[in-house]
DNA sequence: TTAAAAAGTTTAACTATGCTAAACAAAAAG
DNA sequence: CTTTTTGTTTAGCATAGTTAAACTTTTTAA
């Protein structure tokens, strides 16, 4: 086995940059990796040429943090952020339907209520914040598998007559979802409740959280549920910030 | 000026095995950089002794993730898992207190409660689940000043008579703190409320949640909040498997 | 301001390094 | 078991990478 000199003494040099505390200089490098300062210069400028290292206008080089992926996922941080956010959306969508209104975030394969904010009628639905629930059923997860980067589950556990278990008839509700802008149930998860749901997008694009109406079919027919869908789709949010 | 051939392909063979999905052949490699695969076998090797990939079982190369910072925190997944293995604790804990439970995680400068297990006593506290409090000032707080890596927040707001403000004094109460192996909130929040918390570590050793006892001042006196605290300190938790 | 010193870059040149090619070894497929 | 594919090692030559020295630029001192 030949282990290249180059690029153990640059892999090295990337090292120090990293654990460095600040910029580095020249000088201070060629002393660490025990080269000639040109040699050390060559290393350097070639970890900035890779898109490793820039040098700052001191002429001292810092390593360039891997963009790759910053971490995956959201942190909690921008979590509740997002929540904060998302409050005076849920408030005014309950506020104008009447209906209760959840936000959810994706867990592995499941949502996960961290907000809502209840109905005053005494016929209400009440997810509680903390608890979980699947994504094929429900228009929380499905504005997941939707817009989000949520992954089909394979086991699609049944829980009324109505929720779609087949694989195809769920790609093509999916589908339908993301044409119509927001997504619902109908009944899938839970007898008499019915529910329309729309993504909430981070800084970046990336889909950070759902947020949904739901009531009680008996108030809900067809044309109610699209109304609700239109009114959550444009229930104007607060942009969140970027980490 | 010159750039290092090696150290250049070495690199790019580097961002190839950041930005692949999975584990890489070496003939891909090979075809990848435009390289004899005897020369990308010597680069893979290089990378792999200076600690940045690793050669699975079947011979394929993944690059090993920058060990620095992990990621700042838990993810989603970490803590609904550590939520749902805490439950039982919380569950055990009100059967034997008569008071209620909580659970929460750090956000920031601000614990936010993500589970709870009510007490069946009329009189009872109830932090709802989502909601998030200060530090300073209550026992799930004290609990991540003093195990986890909190940092002692500038403004400390006053809510009682009793909280403490002083930087000194919360510094001496959070050195007790750790030498007590529990936290204590002493109507410092909420006048008329008393609760004691204790750290819960992930595998890592790292705090990743608070969990703790609270009730009314009225049944709770020294003895029986030293008593509570004890007990906090003792349940048993299923550990948490790592990441 | 000027001179001296230090730090960084570029150039030159030699040889050790790192390529290619080919042989060898080890898995995987048939 | 044989064949094919994939990965590692070896050999040897050409060049990439090293050192050393010249040259620039920046910083420090006078």
């Amino acid at each position: 086995m030949r282990l290249l000199q180059s690029l153990t003494r640059g892999l090295r040099a990337l090292d120090i940059l990293y654990s460095a505390e600040g910029p580095v200089r020249l000088t201070e490098m060629a002393d660490a990796l025990g080269v000639e300062k040109s040699n050390a210069s060559h290393i350097l400028k070639t970890l900035v040429a890779s898109g490793y290292a820039v040098q700052d206008d001191s002429r001292r080089y810092v390593a360039e943090p891997r963009k790759e992926e910053p971490c995956q996922g959201h942190s909690l941080s921008e979590v509740v952020t997002c929540k904060e956010l998302c409050r005076p959306a849920l408030e005014s969508l309950v506020r104008e339907t009447g209906e209760c209104a959840h936000l959810a975030v994706l867990v592995d394969t499941r949502v996960w209520y961290i907000d809502k904010v209840d109905s005053t009628l005494p016929l209400k639905v009440d997810h509680p914040i903390g608890s979980l629930s699947p994504l094929h059923c429900t228009a929380l997860g499905k504005a997941f598998l939707a817009f989000g980067d949520a992954t089909l589950p394979e086991e699609k556990a049944r829980y009324t007559p109505k929720t779609i278990t087949d694989t195809d008839a769920l790609m093509a509700e999916i589908a339908r979802t993301r044409s119509r802008g927001f997504s619902v149930d109908d009944e899938e998860f839970a007898p008499g409740i019915r529910c329309a749901a729309r993504p909430v997008f981070d800084a970046r694009g990336q889909m950070i959280a759902a947020l949904g109406v739901s009531g009680p079919s008996v108030r809900i027919d067809d044309a109610r549920l699209a109304e609700l869908g239109e009114l959550v789709r444009a229930v104007p949010i607060t942009p969140i910030q970027g980490a």
